[in-house]
DNA sequence: CGCATCCTTGAGGGCCATCAAAATGCGTGG
DNA sequence: CCACGCATTTTGATGGCCCTCAAGGATGCG
């Protein structure tokens, strides 16, 4: 949805804002949503970061690792899944603390009923996360660890600027290099030495806590990101008019 | 949808297929719907199989390789996304002759205005995709090249099953190495080796235009395949009256 | 200042890419 | 029915990326 922000008009906002029922703050390091869950409400990542994760090797006991399939940066709503689907197919893990907002089912049913416009904005939305899953998928195949990593920086910077907490040089951050690692989907170890390749060429600095990027454009180049799948800039981009467009869908 | 189709009453299933417009043959070894496209129209596959692929390397001339992030089956409602997001991010490409039937997007508007009971199960039916991106990503970083084959032969196998296409020895299939290449993310000339590890070891046996299956639960557990990111069977279904659960949703 | 977490480095091995070339199967036309 | 051309499949050799196992160093907190 963070995502989606510029496509939507003040009134728009408001009422998405205004779904939301209550909020709280959740430490670092938390499960805060469990796959086969059904859950009552949905959620808003208003400050913080989160991981959206899979646990491999579902029934072995060792072996149990955690796959992290995307992440989240503030504005986004992160589990419009289990509004739609009713059973939650994955985890939403907290990466340092976190605030969250939680819309009611019912608030979101009632604009299925009442808000067509609104209702498409959501789907929408929805969809964007399949958008960047197929575009982590080609990059799971063609890049290789430095690569990828650069593809995860430039990612969350590009999406931290979409709204509004952009920083010219780098970000903030409290990912470590094992949750680096279940997001790029190589071993802890392998992570490090892709750092300091990443170092040594002057395309990222990672140090606990912060990560410096001496050059935007070049990190893109090195990392082959390009910004469409993301929908919110250029021909990809979903304009404030669109849903709007269509007549029938004021009623 | 195809795989929806289980959670659909009798009346739903007549209401979608007459949404359909028209509908018309294609070759094998076509892009029916490009990246960058805008339609009027969302797409059913109604006989054949397809693949929805990116191409890599976006501006490289050389080096432009295809992708496979998913494919379908008979039944699938394959583009709502163009509906939604209205510019298509990735392509649908023909394996073989297909069949496919198409829905006007001011029907589906109308759907959204009129019928938030089948809005709903179409919006859990584009979230199904990303759910099957999901599995493949964390697939992708956890198997090898044999097992990655064998998984794509479990779903495929399993959803052509769920359509009543079922068979029990395995399936024919348009499919060459090289294309299974491109749903795997290696090279043709590995996905040669790999076939040849599945044939020795008894799990599947490809041979030009068909795969035989000797005996499915090794398969599945070979590929650590199961079903439930399908959310057709098991505690992960969607039953039929989910979405009529709540009255709000009957107007 | 001691402990836990996180980061860093080294050695050896397996999976997969690339380059190169040959064999097999398939459809067409003679 | 055979011959030909093309797509597809198969095999070999070499090298790079990344994994595993193992141990040591840094950082930050109480």
């Amino acid at each position: 949805m963070g995502r989606l922000r510029r496509s939507m008009d003040e009134d728009t906002k408001t009422t998405v804002e205004n779904l939301i029922d209550n909020s709280e703050w959740i430490d670092g390091g938390e499960r805060l949503l469990t796959r086969g869950g059904v859950y009552e409400h949905s959620t808003i990542l208003i400050e913080g970061f989160m991981l959206r994760t899979l646990d491999e090797g579902d029934n072995d006991i060792k072996g149990r690792r955690r796959c992290a399939v995307s992440f989240h940066v503030p504005g986004d709503f992160i589990d419009l899944h289990c509004f739609a689907l009713k059973r939650l197919d994955h985890n939403l893990d907290t990466v340092g603390r976190v605030k969250v907002g939680y819309v009611p089912h019912d608030a979101l049913t009632s604009v299925m009923v009442d808000d067509p416009h609104l209702t498409r904005i959501l789907w929408a939305s929805s969809l964007l996360d399949a958008a960047m899953h197929r575009e982590w998928i080609m990059k799971l195949e063609q890049l290789t660890t430095p690569k990828r990593l650069a593809h995860i920086f430039a990612e969350i910077g590009y999406r931290l600027e979409l709204v509004g907490l952009g920083d010219e040089d780098g970000f903030d951050t409290d990912l470590r290099q094992n949750a680096l690692a279940d997001m790029a989907g190589a071993t802890p170890v392998h992570i490090n030495r892709a750092l300091k390749i990443l170092r040594t060429d002057g395309i990222a600095d990672f140090r606990r806590g912060r990560i410096d990027i001496p050059d935007i454009p070049r990190l893109y180049a090195y990392a082959s990101f390009t910004s469409d799948y993301l929908h919110a800039e250029g021909d990809f981009a979903l304009d404030n008019d669109f849903a709007m467009d269509d007549p029938t869908l004021s009623p």
